[in-house]
DNA sequence: GACAAATTACGAATCGATTCGTATGTTGTC
DNA sequence: GACAACATACGAATCGATTCGTAATTTGTC
């Protein structure tokens, strides 16, 4: 049975996102692909990488001397869980209202709303 | 001019809600309506509302012996500061991605869909 | 084998958010 | 005026997230 996703801090996103585009890294990789946007230390990113192995977040096998980590939840699945919090604290459950929000939150392109009318009336035609 | 509206804490998102459904309140009016949800203590609304406007989150009209508070920024306006932030932290920039989460988060009714369909119509109408 | 480089382990400081106890002041009622 | 009820003010404890310094360990090279 899936346990259900657990919700990362802003840091473990920020690892996440690295381990879901690069798969299996290590603690460098890991820091040099993040240390492109901010500046962190190696060890700040090695401490929060053991943490998360902790909280079941990755996993990590300790084989090689560097060890490398994979993630233990899926990039969509993480996705629905930070939506769904948010969707909760913020909207009241209102899915349409965090829609609407979404796409007024930066000036939205005819082509950018095509493109999601498209996948809507998909999403659509799969149900009964 | 408009400032850049302030991103609330969780809490403060919580007793920004309340301030947006009764319009000005006092901290008791707010401790009651959140005592339904969580449990917590009369001086800890208090003190967050005080921090809330050192924050520039609300204003105090102090003349009555109960301060009443006001929100300083709209829920609207809130929310999409709420989601951009999501967007960038969680899905890259990319809104497709965001509201396609957004429908798959919880299971989603024709009608439902249907509704945010007719927004999102609506929306592209009002584009050149 | 000695040394430099890289890695993991770990404790501690810091920071913001949250919580609450207590002090103090005000109001209304008898 | 005394008292109970209720309000604000404020300091401090706590908590999770984040950051980093330092120690200990391993690896590769000469």
């Amino acid at each position: 049975m899936p346990t259900a996703p657990i919700r990362p801090s802003d840091g473990e996103l920020a690892i996440l996102r690295v381990l879901w585009s690069r798969g299996f890294s290590t603690v460098r990789d890991v820091h040099t692909e993040l240390s492109k946007d901010r500046d962190m230390g190696y060890t700040t990113v090695l401490k929060l990488m053991q943490i998360m192995v902790e909280k079941g977040l990755v996993a990590r096998d300790e084989r090689a001397r560097s060890h490398t980590y994979r993630p233990l939840q899926g990039e969509a699945e993480t996705q629905r869980c930070l939506l769904k919090e948010l969707l909760h604290k913020a909207f009241g459950g209102s899915r349409r209202e965090l829609v609407l929000q979404a796409l007024e939150s930066e000036p939205a392109s005819a082509e950018e709303l095509e493109d999601i009318r498209a996948m809507l009336n998909e999403a659509k035609g799969r149900m009964q």
